[in-house]
DNA sequence: AACTATTTATAAGA
DNA sequence: TTCTTATAAATAGTT
């Protein structure tokens, strides 16, 4: 198509080649969009020149990623295992690591024993035995380190306990309008707190609810037990 | 170019769109041989029809991996990199698994029990116990099985042992000599049998090896105990 | 890049 | 699908 007939064979000529190049580039280019348009197909034309340059058409409907899983899809070859085969070995090895971890928890937990040899099975009960024991150990150590905690915490309860009582009784000794200030409000409840009405002491009426029992007993009269304390 | 000039745009009937495809399709491939060849140019040519058939066109030169790769390099996109990313999430998540598993399994060994709380050792306490209960049972279950067997064995050599004796007193009953070929040892060795110097007696003043048991003990004159049999 | 003679592609019909 | 063929389209060589 043109004023001679050309022999399909590489162009010798750099001019002339990239001439034509350039030429059927746009054919060709155009020629896939018509394609597309005419047909409702999806085209993905992708070309380099014989001096590396890069040109693309791509159908308006899809994009070359897509082009690239559709390809892969329909044709069944994976481009992308070539170039991570790597990473899919690794995937493989801890696939397989991860299943055998299983199986040794399964069989841990007794289960799926059926394929495991006496001697197996032996070593197996010893070491779930030891085991057993070092996880008994660490719960009685846990056991004595909490109740360690628990008694340092009773310790200081009752200390602070015994404080109070002692500054509590020393007020009392003296004269309460050392404490008597502006306000009313503290007037009277410090006259009534010297009267023994104190509505703190209401709270012993109460069911015992061991929040702030140093308080709640407190205000006692020396008669308290602390025998109540010692498991708080 | 053709009997009628034709619009670009879809065309609606669906056996014309699908026969100027094919024409087309051809036309377009062979644009793009030529293109390859005139120009040396390396061209990848994909295409979905409407329908989703599959056509390929990719100069001899190379391949749809290495356009893919060039097409990568050229453009900047990394069309792999969605692949990349979901493996990457695939090889942590496994991972991740894997440590947890493995953690187990230590936990369960008796191991870095520091951060676990008094009720989780409880309850992995009440796991293991139940475990080796399990465990216990399956050996206990597999002795069983096994001492059937060995019980069944040696009824079955003790079988053996009862009817040896019996054809060899049998024999002794009858002159020896239909006992004797050419074989000179063979008939020194059934002298020596008859006089109950068997070099097979010897076994007798061995440790207990437990192999062939009714050879060992066999030779004997109705005199041997039952008893070695029963654990064998 | 434009022109145009000529080849090539293909639309429509068989 | 394939062949035919009139005609549109592409393009080789030229300007």
């Amino acid at each position: 198509m043109g004023r001679g007939k050309i022999e399909i064979k590489r162009i010798e000529n750099h001019t002339n080649r990239q001439v034509t190049y350039s030429k059927r580039r746009n054919g060709i280019f155009k020629k896939a969009q018509e394609l597309t348009v005419l047909c409702d197909a999806k085209v993905s034309l992708i070309m380099f020149s014989s001096t590396g340059k890069f040109h693309e058409y791509i159908s308006p409907s899809t994009s070359t990623k897509k082009i690239f899983d559709l390809y892969q899809k329909t044709s069944g070859i994976d481009l992308w295992q070539t170039h991570y085969e790597a990473m899919q070995q690794n995937l493989k090895q801890l696939k397989d690591i991860n299943y055998k971890l299983r199986r040794d928890i399964r069989q841990r937990l007794g289960h799926d024993l059926d394929g495991v040899t006496y001697d197996e099975l032996r070593s197996l009960e010893e070491s779930m035995h030891s085991s057993l024991e070092a996880i008994r150990d660490r719960k009685y150590h846990k056991i004595k380190t909490q109740t360690e905690t628990c008694k340092k915490k009773v310790n200081s309860l009752r200390q602070r306990h015994v404080n109070l009582m002692q500054s509590y009784q020393a007020k009392c000794e003296d004269p309460p309008y050392g404490l008597v200030d502006d306000n009313d409000e503290d007037y009277e409840s410090a006259v009534a707190l010297a009267n023994g009405a104190s509505n703190l002491y209401a709270f012993r009426h109460q069911p015992h609810t061991h929040t702030h029992p140093n308080i709640q007993n407190g205000v006692g009269f020396g008669s308290y037990d602390l025998h109540d304390l010692r498991l708080a």
